[in-house]
DNA sequence: GCCGAAATTCACCATGCGGTGAATAATGCG
DNA sequence: CGCATTATTCACCGCATGGTGAATTTCGGC
């Protein structure tokens, strides 16, 4: 049946919503606007029309995750010695949260195509990670901050922070990915407040 | 120009060698046959000669890098309390050795597909960080192993190894992506050989 | 030297993709 | 009420995909 439906529609809400998890579920590479479309109930012609596109629905669908300073005040607010403990905590509650369905989108998409992984590169260390690495490192506080020890400190703690969440949310690996918050960051905050706050060893400078 | 070329054929082993990149930068569902062929400069005919289908040039490409046991032979006769440096050296050259674009290929394509992600888990588990961790845990040493335990320390080893290698082969966080092994190792290793061999705290049991 | 097997290319096919343009029905503002 | 706007479906298009069947050439065992 042709034509307007009646009453009011909640079409593009539903849109972004099963795009959101076909972009998880499948990349956004692998997602089909065909799949979303019938996921959503509608038809596949409405993404055009509310959206222009399929890249215009995936920034549609980028737009909720997209207010780092507000979800990540935790991380920015903790004391030095606490950051190790409120980061990963913070991180398991976003990732388990109802934009965790977008973050995987956002990571798988990375490891699909470089040119996204460009892009959530620049927005992890400048949004994310360097922010919190400025501010606890100890180097920070002894006057000169040395840009390449906190680059340091920063992508080490990403990895462990990554790989933490490539184990649980991907991999699945257990015990890692049913264990509740508690255990995961008695064990993993340790590793991530030693690369930002510890003392991190140069062998190359000596 | 058809039939047959003079000489001895190379296609086939040109035709994996073009798989096995493409697979590793576009993941199994990104790659397309015809690329693969143009990447070895034959026709995509050539790939139902030689492997049928798509899916039997991936099991060929996986043939190679699939003999974990001699791979790793050097985390397999590490002393335990090296295990951490040996196992993050030995992952490093693997992934930086003519395999590293298969192992690039299968996590790739783990990530992109879910059922992937089984496969690699299994192989992952079983193959190569279980036996480690059940040689070199002190448990082991001391009679009963406690399973459980064991699981723990090889999934908590597992995300520091996932994660380093997500963030120096994908995402390519400066400067762990360009630095030397030593200094990987240095920084790495301390985290991955307190997984495996440390103390682990497990506060729900107290 | 013959002849079956292997290697290679070519011309297609059905399918699914993202996208386009038009037709139709309900809404909501004046 | 009247009418522009919006929402929705439909019938297509061009393209790329993986795959098929046949034709053609060389290789290698006898």
């Amino acid at each position: 049946m042709i034509g307007r439906r009646p009453g009011r529609s909640t079409t593009r809400d539903e849109l972004v919503e099963a795009a959101r998890h076909e972009f998880a579920e499948r990349g956004v590479e692998g997602a089909t606007t065909r799949r979303i479309a019938a996921r959503a109930g509608v038809d596949p012609g409405m993404i055009r029309h509310h959206f222009g596109s399929k890249a215009g629905l995936w920034q549609a669908v980028l737009e909720l995750p997209f207010d780092p300073f507000r979800l990540a005040a935790p991380v920015r607010h903790a004391p030095p010695e606490e950051v190790g403990r409120v980061l990963v905590s913070t991180m398991l509650d976003l990732w388990e949260g109802p934009l965790g369905v977008g973050f995987r989108a956002m990571l798988r998409s990375a490891v699909q195509d470089p040119g996204y992984a460009d892009g959530i590169r620049q927005f992890l260390l400048s949004r994310a990670i360097m922010p919190v690495v400025r501010r606890v490192a100890p180097e920070s506080r002894d006057g000169e901050p040395d840009p390449e020890r906190l680059a340091q400190r920063a992508s080490l703690a990403a990895s462990q922070v990554i790989g933490l969440i490539m184990a649980r949310y991907f991999l699945r690996l257990e015990p890692l990915a049913s264990a509740d918050h508690e255990w995961v960051v008695a064990h993993v905050a340790p590793t991530v407040q030693h690369y930002l706050t510890g003392p991190i060893v140069d062998d190359r400078n000596e």
